[in-house]
Formats: structure tokens, C-alpha cells, sequence
DNA sequence: ATATAACACGAACGTTCGTACTATTTAATG
DNA sequence: CATTAAATAGTACGAACGTTCGTGTTATAT
């Protein structure tokens, strides 16, 4: 039996060290800034090394290809997401609480101007919705992965008795969704300084609609 | 006194004929396409070229740089989308008819799938909402153009006493567009068959509760 | 018919892209 | 210290980028 290591473009990774990690992590924070405002295609291994003083090889020898570059600054986007948005709603109580908290929480990411280029994954979302590949697939995973958790936030808002029975978790999540995106939207592009306490406005005004007298008063 | 000629990198543009003008034409229909799908960037002089069966230079010629290309071909994109969905909204009466008319016709002509790539305006204004230069700011102008449309019809629909006098149309339009950016972007990105029905029942709903009883029957 | 201008082409420019191979520096371990 | 492997730098490459140039080709105007 010959040893048939017969995967191309790939880097046999090397056992990763702390120093390694620790350049990897600081290219990868870099990384989402860039590419939430130029885009994933427009991150570009030559501008990231000059950005972090860094050679082009010395950078791309912690990724084994452009694709893979992408996949992790993704990756690594997604888990700024959830450390800032997804983990601390988690501390809200069950029900109409933590809904809110995960929107405001999202929104305030946005608005804080965290990323030069705003919600990050709305521009990876309408960057790569019509190409083909595992970015797009990952980001879509993302994205059902973050729209299933609205669902599920609105779900238990109406277990608590938060909410009425009669709303549809799924058609109220894509509501909730579409709102914030818009304000992220009206923001950045239109520069529209109203747009996100519009929107708060207008989902807060929204969820007191279909919420029950036994629902926690909102903010 | 010298001829002080000093604009550079502009073409003193020949006088078009008709053989260039459809020229042009072909090459612009072709970039909305691509653009759509690859974005303005990924909009390349080479592809464009080998897609129309041209030579770069030749391609080229029609336009004095990339950028003139990129603003081109979002002047196109936008006389498609006054001819496909503005215009036509104007053959329905003032007020609600015409305001669902504006909004059926905009959500028509993306599941249509008119262009590869969904929505241009969508992607296009995620791609640049984070840049400089002209080609954003033509984008964000005629993104107020439409968001002022759809504020418009609304203010008409009110005047017609088709709508409550108490809906701000500023809020409303900005409702409307993000239920209808959020379609395009589950369609899109997610693959969601129901995301354009939903929009449809969410938007009718919400007009519906917001409309008087001398409005005209929605669909 | 001839002059003129619009149109299209092929070849080449310099630059940057992603990627590959090789060499050097750095940090940890015996 | 010496050894070793990981981490970074150096160099080079072919392809593609936007752009320019000179030259034909086609259509209009004289």
C-alpha cells in the first residue's frame, strides 16, 4: 500500500504553537474589518500583509489557499457574532427578554461601527448569493443558522406566554430580520442617522402588537 | 496662453452612431447581468469582453475607464428598473393601487429572475454602501430616488384617503423596502420559495390594517 | 470617388492577483 | 549550547487586471 496522500492544494498544517495562533487571530481580525467593507473578493492576501507589516507569504502560509482565507475570515466573523450578540441575549430570561436582546445586541453591533463596513454579513450574504462554492455555503449555513435562532427565540417568547399563539415564528423571524437589515441599509448607504432607532421603533412597536399582558414590559 | 487641455484620463468622446450605440447597448445588457451576479467589481473588462465575443480594447473603447463602465452600467440597470417596474406603476390610479403596484412590479421583476444575480440595486448597494466615489454616490442617489418613490406613492395613497392619516410615510416606505430586500436576500441566499409569497401576505397585512375603508381591494 | 470620422482589433504596457518553492529567523527542548 | 520544528521572509511564476497605442475597417459626408 503506497501512503496515497493524494490531496492536492492542500497544506499538511503544521502543529500550530501559540505564537502562530496568535498572528493568525490578529490577520483574521483584520480580515472581517477589510472584508466587511471591500468585500470578500476584495480582501486581497497583498493589501492584508502590507496592513500588518507582514510579507504575502508569511501571511498566506497560515492558509493554505484564497478560499481558505475566506472560510476563516468568515468563520472568525461568525464567532465575533456570537460572542457579541448570541452568548450575552443568552443571559436575558427565556421568552420575549431574550428576543429583544439578541435584536438589540445585533443592532448595536452594527451601529457601534465595530467593522468599517457595517453588518458583515449582510455584504457576504449579497456578495456571494449567486456564486457557487463553499463560502457561499457557508455563509448560508450562517445565515439559517442565524435566522433559526430568531425563530426559535420568537417560539419560546410565545411558550412563556410572551407571545400570541396565533403569530407564525417563521413569518415573524423573516419580519424581524428584513427590519434590521433594512437599517443597516438606510445607515451605510443612505447615511440615514434615523435608521436604526426607526427600527427599533418600528419592532418594538411591532412585538407590543402580539404581545400578551403576561409579556415583560420592553424598553 | 498654452490650450490648458489638462482633464486627464477623459476621452474626448466621439459623437455615437447608431452601429456604436447598439454596441454599447448589447455591452451594458450583459454587465447588468454580470454585475447582478459577480458584483461591479467582479464586472471585469476581459470577461465582459470574451463573453460579447469582442476584443478588450475594442469593448473598451465605448468607455473611457472602469469606472465610467461601472457608472454605465448602473445608469442601465437603473432605465431597466424605471421601465419594468416605475413606469408601468404609473398606469395604476393614484394612491393604494398605484403604491401596490410600485411593490408587486419590484418583487415581479427579481423572482422573475430578469437578472442572473437578483436584485442589482440590492447587491450593488451592500458592495459600495462602505466606499468613496462617484459610483457610490450615484448608487446611494438612486436608492433615495426610490426610497422616495415608494415615500411618495404612500403620501398619495394618504391624500387619496385610501391610508390612515396617521402612518408616516417616511416609516412605512422604509418598512416596505426592507420586507422587500429581506425577500430577496432568503430568495437569494437561502433558497427560500416562500420568501416572495410571505413578503407578498406580510406586506398586503400590513397595509391592510393601516388602510381605510374607502381604499380600492388589494389583490 | 474621395476624405473623414466612428468603430473594432491585436499587441503590449506595467501592476497586482494567487500561489509555489526555498531560505532564514525564532522559540522550545534535549 | 545544539538540535529541531514552527514561523516568517524572500523570490519567482503565470495569469489576469485596467489601460494605451497603432492600425486596419466600415460607414457617413462631401
Amino acid at each position: 500500500m503506497a501512503k496515497a496522500q493524494l490531496s492536492p492544494r492542500k497544506k499538511a498544517s503544521p502543529h500550530r504553537q501559540v505564537r502562530g495562533l496568535r498572528t493568525r487571530e490578529a490577520i483574521l481580525v483584520r480580515a472581517v474589518d477589510i472584508a466587511s467593507a471591500q468585500g470578500l473578493e476584495g480582501l486581497t492576501v497583498g493589501s492584508l500583509a502590507s496592513q500588518l507589516k507582514m510579507s504575502k507569504s508569511g501571511l498566506f502560509a497560515h492558509f493554505g489557499s484564497k478560499e481558505d482565507l475566506q472560510l476563516a475570515t468568515v468563520d472568525f466573523a461568525r464567532e465575533i457574532f456570537i460572542k457579541e450578540v448570541t452568548r450575552p441575549a443568552l443571559a436575558a430570561r427565556k421568552g420575549m427578554p431574550r428576543l429583544w436582546a439578541l435584536l438589540e445586541r445585533w443592532m448595536d453591533l452594527v451601529e457601534k461601527q465595530v467593522f468599517e463596513g457595517g453588518c458583515f454579513f449582510s455584504a457576504a450574504s449579497f456578495e456571494f448569493d449567486s456564486r457557487r462554492g463553499v463560502v457561499r455555503d457557508r455563509i448560508a449555513a450562517i445565515m439559517h443558522e442565524w435566522i433559526g435562532a430568531i425563530t426559535r427565540a420568537v417560539y419560546e417568547a410565545q411558550k412563556a406566554g410572551h407571545l400570541e399563539r396565533k403569530t407564525d415564528p417563521t413569518r415573524l423571524a423573516f419580519e424581524i430580520h428584513a427590519i434590521s437589515m433594512g437599517a443597516h441599509w438606510a445607515y451605510q448607504l443612505l447615511d440615514d442617522k434615523q435608521a436604526y432607532p426607526r427600527a427599533r421603533t418600528i419592532l418594538l412597536e411591532k412585538l407590543r402588537g402580539i404581545s400578551t399582558p403576561e409579556c415583560p414590559h420592553l424598553p
